[in-house]
RNA sequence: GUGGAGGUAGCUCAGCUGGUAGAGCUCCAGGUUGUGGCCCUGGCGGUCGCGGGUUCGAAUCCCGUCCUUCACCCCA
């Protein structure tokens, strides 16, 4: 064990990054409040298997991507690797059903997955997601994804492409299903070996595949949206029109499977093409089975989750506008360090000023230093041995202009000129 | 899990075909500004990712390993 490090596919949030997500995170809420949702907090770890039911045995996520452990009592718990299940795990438990309808939840919270890292993927990932649980209005769907669409607009992220997609439901997916897998059955020889893997465990899969040949082939195959029973229809040519009716442009793609099991009807996805490999910056669907799934009466609902590094990534590099300390305390006479200290303290709990001072012994020259570094709006001199004892000279370190204050009449000046400050435009 | 690239001071990097490690920035101090920003000087700081091998001698070559990074898979 030498150099102690994050683990892999983990990382620090420093100070100047930290304050930028703050701003993400507080934006949305703001947007997600004009919507109607409120914030959830659910537990980091959840019971293995609402997460083996819930987003589905066959999918990647809980074949090989959990971070399962048991813990001293015997129970098989798992790090949150998505934000759904847990969520309609909360509703089912406190009876939320009983709130009228639907029943409008946000939450950020960081999800955990076992992967291989690269660019705008890690193994612990932050999400903002929300979730409309309670009804199958198609309204509801293209509320919740106006939403994250001005969430994006609100963070000054243009240039999304909207992808839109309808999975079908329990009537019409599985009568799809077999027919384009029969269509894979006759054209093997043309895929890869993945897809003709795909072909008996997940047809739907191979429409992920990058490869040129398979892409030609996926290019003639049934399509979904062209196989759907009466009520999906209905249902995705509701939720096109509201978007067009707002001024979005969702673009249907046939190719939009997204990987998790519970995805009825509606699926989108917003992408970005300043991003990379992993183009996705957040996406979600409809889930009208997953609460009975997990062991509700029959509900439907709809949600999505939006990766906050990779609104980061799109965002790009934002100089942080930290401003500095509204004071930095210099000390010219180590007798007065004592004095300086209580000043200090005077101002930061009675004023709530932004006040600093040298903590690492640094010289008078260093500490001026030290106070111009910070970005301090005004220096604080204590001891100059020209002046009464008694009596600091604040300097503006911004134009040299000077005043010399009493010890005692500091926090009244402080006081003064915060309140001209404020007066001024 | 698979493949490509890379790992030298806190940060960004140099170090050619092997001869016992350098720069800039940062940090601290001194000088000059009656007391900061510029400039000058000095100082702190590195098991050259780790382990093995070749060699008289390796940061430099070879093997392994760990980590970082990009891509595949999949997803945010």
């Amino acid at each position: 064990m030498s150099e102690p490090q994050a683990p892999k596919g983990t990382y620090d949030l420093l100070p100047d990054d930290a304050e930028g997500r703050d701003l993400v995170v507080a934006t949305a809420a703001v947007v997600f409040a004009a919507y109607g949702y409120r914030r959830i907090v659910t537990p980091e770890f959840e019971d293995t298997a609402l997460f083996e039911r819930g987003v589905g045995e066959a999918t990647d996520m809980v074949r090989k991507e959990m971070y399962t452990f048991s813990d001293k009592g015997g129970r098989s718990l798992t790090l949150r690797p998505e934000g759904t299940a847990p969520i309609c795990r909360a509703y089912v438990e406190h009876g939320m059903h009983k709130l009228p309808q639907p029943v409008k939840l946000w939450y950020y919270a960081p999800m955990f997955r076992y992967e291989r890292p690269q660019a705008g993927r890690y193994r612990e990932h932050f999400q903002l997601g929300a979730e409309a649980i309670g009804s199958a209005d198609p309204q509801v769907d293209a509320e919740i994804i106006a939403m994250l669409a001005q969430l994006y607009e609100e963070l000054g992220i243009g240039e999304l492409r909207l992808a839109v997609n309808s999975m079908g439901d329990q009537v019409c997916r599985p009568a799809y299903v077999e027919r384009l897998r029969d269509f894979l059955g006759g054209r093997q020889a043309e895929l890869c070996p993945e897809c003709r893997e795909r072909t008996q465990l997940n047809p739907l899969r191979t429409f992920d595949c990058k490869k040129e040949t398979c892409r030609a082939v996926l290019g003639e195959a049934p399509q979904i949206v062209d196989h759907l029973c009466a009520d999906c229809r209905a249902h995705f040519e509701r939720v096109t029109l509201l978007l067009g009716d707002i001024g979005l442009d969702p673009q249907v793609d046939f190719r939009l499977v997204r990987g998790l099991d519970y995805y009825t009807r509606t699926t989108f996805e917003f992408s970005s093409a300043h991003l990379g490999a992993q183009s996705g910056v957040g996406g979600g669907g409809r889930y009208d089975g997953l609460i009975e799934l997990i062991g509700g009466s029959p509900t439907p609902g709809v949600g999505f989750g939006t990766g906050v590094e990779r609104i980061s990534l799109v965002m790009g590099v934002r100089e942080s506008a930290k401003s500095g300390p509204d004071a930095y305390f210099v000390c010219y006479d180590e007798r007065l360090r004592a004095r300086v200290f209580t000043l200090v303290q005077q101002l930061r709990s009675e004023l709530l000023l932004e006040v600093d001072l040298d903590l690492a012994g640094r010289t008078p020259k260093g500490q001026l230093k030290q106070a111009d570094r910070s970005g301090a709006l005004r220096a604080v001199l204590v001891g100059l041995e020209w002046l009464d004892p008694g009596t600091a000279r604040v300097r503006d370190l911004r134009n040299g202009d000077e005043d010399d204050v009493a010890l005692d009449a500091l926090a009244d000046w402080f006081a003064a000129a915060n309140d001209t400050a404020e007066g001024a435009p």
